[in-house]
DNA sequence: CTGAAAGCGCTAACAA
DNA sequence: TTGTTAGCGCTTTCAG
């Protein structure tokens, strides 16, 4: 078995008859600068290629203090949206020749510190976050380090951020839902109902304010009962859900479901009521999921623009942005494709 | 603005007045067999955590040729099973306080390669590998640089290996279709149709043949006609329903989709039909998607044991496996709570 | 119980 | 046009 020792620029060096840092040079490219004849540069990667040498990256980032390596730290993998943003964020980092160092941290402030604390033991290049629990204590070590950052879908005070445009997405969602509305409802049911949200939080609250000035425009009013910010739990949304069909005598003409964990309550709740109620209300999902587009009947979705929120994030720190830039980005609203699934519902 | 200039042990050190190596070996905890005072070693540990000293790993990988990183490639983050994965990698990490690096290299072998040779310039310590196109090329490098692999969900004949008991878990789909099956059908649809899937494939090649040990063990027979291995296309999948349920005119008593592509192809053939027709069918998918629970209509679903699997790769990790050593674990049958979704469906 | 010193593989400043 | 050399920050003998 041959050991292959691991080659290093001594040993092209050597075989080259050259010197280390005429072999470095050369290898990277650099030799133009360096003023290394074509022929010299030529022999050396042309070996180098032979023998399938590759740099130590250890080496190289202890001397430059940089690593090639850049991070994205995010809640949780099993997620469309965060998976949705690493698919981008490893595009991105390749493009740009970086290595894409994705880090779950389960929404846990803990991990948060300590994994940044890892990462710039590494001496990672930049790093992104996105969904961080405690952005702000965050920003102030990457700062206090030099670390240039950018936060994704999410605002930090002090940082540049990249994030989507909730109320033009909220009111996006909500005209569609009015649009595809069924007429005829009974007066009490013949309105659109928002449920689910936190309205402390910064998007849930853009969000609540897209709804409601989109239902203003339409109806002349929104009243305070249209909007049910319950949360993002999903038991409370079904509760919720419950008394709201008792109060109203069945479903509302029209349904906001703030996130995708409200919209999975509704459909536990719409287990129970006969398919032919379904097609008389007209519902919206702030959230995407594919499997959206398969159900009986017909859901809007809003859609995250993964990809532009990532690259916009590069951008912002290629410009070598510093301060609280706040970057927003429209989301993509997910029209149903309406006659087909009403169809197919009632085939 | 405090420029921090970055810490070093040698700073410790002349604080401290000790010297670098008593530092290195006081951080590391291997005080005590070099034999430093605990006093010593209490002052240095203290004065680190105040000025909040952390090493700088390349430094360190340099010098051990470690670097703390392991490597897991996988074909793409968008997928659930791949981010289940993805998050019982990062957790198995962790504990062993080991960096998480996943790349997605998009199926394409060239960028397989490529970022195995990134990982290994970065003297990671051990590389992981799912669903390679090329596992055997994957393997013969990372063999010839000395670097511990395993491959996950994919078995590689030269290298150790934990798969999905693929055999085992379509056995016990089909099962659980056979014993939920509506009676009643007429004799032309009172049997069971595995649609979907690859026979030159090792993976279907095993489920096809759980599938027809359980329904030879359950009717006696099983004829060719009720293994359509239609590939993993949809559109496919979707024209070969069509055929079927002309052929058969109706649908059959049983399905048994062979990857989610092929039960969402099966959900879109299903918008077509009225509910009731849905009922009269026993539905189950060899693979897992949560969104399944949620629909109008029961369906079994097979469910990769994600954290086995990754535990179980660790484990031959560590014992230093090299040789082709094949380890199967068995998948989860999540059985779709039978009445309460034919009732809700009914109501 | 502790310190001095070498060296991991590379890059960059300086010499030639 | 190229080589010599120092040094990035750490770990690890080896010497006390």
């Amino acid at each position: 078995m041959k050991t292959s020792q691991k080659q290093t620029i001594y040993d092209i060096a050597r075989e080259t008859g050259t010197s280390p840092s005429t072999v470095s040079a050369a290898l990277n490219g650099r030799w133009k600068e360096r003023r290394i004849s074509k022929e010299t540069a030529g022999r050396i990667i042309e070996l180098a290629r032979r023998m399938d040498y590759s740099v130590n990256r250890q080496a190289r980032g202890l001397r430059t203090a940089r690593s090639g390596l850049v991070g994205l730290i995010l809640p949780e993998h099993d997620n469309r949206f965060f998976s949705d943003l690493s698919q981008s964020f490893t595009l991105e980092a390749r493009r740009r020749s970086q290595c894409p160092v994705i880090i779950a941290t389960q929404r846990d402030p803990a991990a948060e510190e300590s994994t940044v604390q890892d990462l710039m033991a590494y001496s990672i290049d930049a790093l992104f976050i996105a969904g961080a629990a405690d952005p702000l204590r965050i920003s102030r070590i990457c700062r206090s380090a030099n670390l240039p950052h950018v936060f994704i879908d999410q605002p930090c005070p002090d940082a540049p951020s990249v994030i989507t445009d909730n109320e033009a997405g909220a009111r996006a969602l909500t005209e569609a839902i009015l649009d595809s509305m069924p007429t005829g409802a009974t007066p009490a049911r013949d309105r659109i109902i928002l449920i689910g949200g936190d309205a402390r939080l910064h998007a849930s609250a853009r969000r609540i304010e897209g709804f409601r000035k989109a239902v203003v425009a339409h109806t002349g009013r929104c009243d305070p009962e249209q909007i049910i910010a319950c949360g993002y739990e999903p038991d409370r949304a079904l509760d919720e859900m419950h008394s709201l069909y008792r109060r109203m005598g069945g479903l509302p003409a029209g349904l906001f479901a703030n996130s995708i964990n409200v919209f999975e309550a509704l459909l536990r709740f719409f287990a129970h009521l006969p398919e032919a109620e379904l097609l008389s209300t007209s519902i919206g999902c702030f959230d995407f999921e594919p499997y959206g587009e398969l159900l009986r009947f017909p859901v809007h979705m809003i859609r995250q623009r993964h990809r532009k929120l990532v690259s916009r994030a590069w951008e912002l720190m290629e410009e070598g942005t510093e301060g609280p830039v706040l970057v927003t980005v429209n989301p993509e609203l997910r029209r149903a494709r309406d006659g087909a699934a009403r169809a197919g519902g009632s085939a």
